[in-house]
RNA sequence: GGCCCGGUAGUUCAGUUGGUUUAGAAUGCCAGCCUGUCACGCUGGAGGUCGAGGGUUCGAGCCCCUUCCGGGUCGCCA
């Protein structure tokens, strides 16, 4: 039977009492974290959010009924009142913050029991996901899981501070807000007072902060939460949360500056990490060029080697073909691959590179006296040592390559293959943190399927000044004001400067191939208020999530939101989604479609 | 939609070419004993639709098929 509070009040969180209380009565309340009877002595660990602390039951001292003491079981709930005493010198437990004192229990109220749990409550955990998200309200007790939301909501109050200093203001939007068919499937929501017709769940609220602007609001941020109905991923949820901000007479460099203050801020009070004042930048042509990626992971070297020059005039068809055809031909130098790579895995790579659009991958182990390689035949010696010396190949490297006619699977699949090798070999410094811009991006990329021209970030973003003439001439070499900021080779924000001028608007439109009244019917709100005069404007978003698994060392996305989905996008803990009554359905205008399989 | 991995006491796992009584171990749980433990200890006990369904076989945790659930990944994610 679970008693009441009463007038007990809780002094201190359990790992708050520290040696200035020593000899005070206190009152802690928490959970049993474990316990250790000893018959007429029994420890009880007592744990909160703030640790844990060692209360003692004395059948002795204890001032009332010791059965109630023997019925305490693990996670009970319990509030204990006693004396802060010092240990002695040999029960001292150095593992515990407040190891050096304990709480000599004179009275205690069991406020709550608690059946055996499904798993034990502690950060060593090993047991299935799907067990600790069916019961996350446990699994949200274990130690780890609270230091990661305590960061989270840390990370969460720097924002609000630095962004509220920095002149901006935190403004709510819509998460019923009107469809926007670019971009990611969207969740509907069905209207009621409108049979037929649906608001969408944001995938961010581009649109309305840009609005926003207009609006003379000048600088505007959000922590919000934005939907999108894709497949999930180790770091990828369908309600994910985002900083989004905006700000007015801005170019790319007020954006990334505020975003280095913001990111500094973060990193200094989390990590006690000092970042630079400025983060380098490396521009997407060379992000590409270098590293096959524009989220490059720079912690590690094997860095791309373009051949092409090389290669065009080999007799290796599948090379000179891809050069002719407008592709390259490029490659990888795995310094002292020989050592660790057996042609076996090297079988295994090819094998993986065709995953991701290569049609092959050759490769050249550099011996003693002789080159290994399916493909050395093919080249003259001039060409071999050209190859060589452009990769700076020594004994005991191994050469990999790969060619396409389409330059971007060349880049891909080496991107890829570089980041499988540089995990395999161990190349990646844990503790290396490598913060930096990737700026001037392609403003469009080809869409082969349906030929035409995509938004590579979304059609409201400007190509550089001096790249307007290409939209007339070349537009796919148009790079645009768009910069992302990657760490660790992961895209933690990314935003643009925005398009002010109707006409270039209505340029890209076109460019994009929508007729004015198609973008009139998807985006006229925009249009319309922009006759109104709007100030120039940029912003950035921040994936939330994404950034706070960095600050908590995390692999997956689910251990820094409280209640994730899974990858049937369903929660073990609620049942969502669930079906509704047919009650429900009809109020919504829907049909039951029981005959569906 | 494709590929890969996993599902056996509450939990984590083992379970040999398909064949040994009642499918084991550790831990947790329950009971008893114990005044200095902190992975407490000691003694005893309970605990299993082997994810589900079907098939092959004299015999299936193990082999085959289907299916459900979870993880990773490709596609997808402007």
């Amino acid at each position: 039977m679970a008693e009441m509070m009463t007038d007990w009040k809780r002094d201190m969180l359990c790992a708050e009492v520290s040696e200035q209380h020593i000899g005070q009565s206190v009152t802690m309340m928490g959970w049993v974290d474990n316990r250790r009877d000893f018959g007429s002595l029994i420890f009880v660990d007592l744990r909160d959010r703030s640790g844990l602390v060692q209360c003692v039951f004395d059948q002795a001292l204890f001032e009332g009924d010791f059965q109630k003491v023997e019925s305490i079981r693990n996670e009970f709930v319990l509030a204990v009142r006693g004396s802060v005493v010092l240990r002695s010198e040999d029960t001292i437990n150095p593992k515990l913050t407040t190891g050096t004192l304990e709480i000599k229990a004179k009275e205690v109220k069991i406020l709550s029991i608690a059946q055996t749990t499904p798993f034990y409550i502690e950060d060593d955990l090993h047991v299935r996901e799907e067990l600790r998200l069916q019961y996350r309200y446990l699994d949200l007790r274990r130690p780890v899981m609270q230091k990661n939301f305590i960061m989270r909501s840390k990370v969460a109050m720097l924002t609000r501070q630095y962004l509220t200093d920095n002149g901006f203001l935190e403004i709510e939007t819509p998460m019923l807000a009107k469809d926007a068919p670019e971009g990611a499937r969207e969740y509907l929501v069905p209207s009621r007072v409108q049979p037929g017709s649906f608001y969408a769940l944001p995938q961010s609220p581009q649109m309305f902060k840009q609005l926003l602007m207009v609006s003379g609001m000048d600088r505007y941020f959000q922590i919000v939460r934005c939907f999108r109905d894709e497949d999930l991923r180790a770091d990828r949820q369908p309600e994910f949360t985002q900083i989004d901000m905006e700000l007015s007479f801005v170019q790319t460099e007020d954006v990334m500056r505020v975003n280095e203050g913001l990111i500094r801020l973060i990193f200094q009070e989390a990590w006690g990490v000092t970042l630079p004042e400025r983060f380098p930048r490396m521009t997407y042509r060379e992000a590409m060029d270098r590293f096959g990626s524009d989220k490059p992971d720079t912690r590690f070297g094997l860095e791309l080697c373009d051949i092409s020059d090389i290669a065009a005039d080999a007799d290796f068809k599948v090379f000179a073909q891809s050069v002719k055809n407008g592709g390259s031909v490029r490659g990888i130098n795995v310094k002292g691959g020989a050592q660790h790579i057996a042609r076996r895995e090297l079988d295994g790579l090819v094998d993986f590179v065709k995953q991701f659009g290569a049609k092959g991958m050759a490769w050249i182990n550099v011996r003693e006296n002789e080159l290994q390689s399916p493909i050395v035949k093919f080249f003259t010696q001039e060409q071999i040592d050209a190859i060589l010396k452009k990769m700076d190949a020594h004994v005991g490297d191994i050469l990999m390559f790969v060619s396409d006619a389409d330059e971007n699977t060349v880049f891909d699949v080496l991107g890829r293959l570089r980041l499988e090798l540089g995990e395999r070999l161990g190349l990646i410094d844990q503790d290396k943190l490598d913060v930096l811009w990737i700026t001037e991006f392609p403003l469009f990329e080809y869409d082969a399927d349906a030929k035409r021209l995509n938004a590579k970030h979304h059609p409201f973003t400007a190509p550089m000044d001096e790249d307007i003439p290409l939209l007339d001439t070349d537009p796919c070499k148009t790079r645009a004001k768009a910069y992302d900021m990657v760490i660790n080779g992961m895209e933690v924000g990314g935003g643009s400067c925005r398009i002010h001028s109707q006409e270039l608007q209505k340029k890209m439109f076109g460019l994009l191939g929508y007729s004015t009244d198609e973008a009139w019917e998807r985006f006229g709100f925009l249009l319309e208020a922009f006759k109104y005069g709007v100030p120039p404007h940029g912003g950035l978003a921040f994936g939330f999530d994404r950034l706070t698994m960095i600050l908590c060392h995390s692999t997956s996305i689910r251990d820094v939101i409280a209640f994730p989905k899974v990858q049937s996008a369903s929660c073990l803990l609620t049942g969502a989604p669930a079906p509704v009554d047919e009650k429900q359905l009809r109020e919504l205008h829907m049909q039951c479609t029981n005959d569906e399989q």
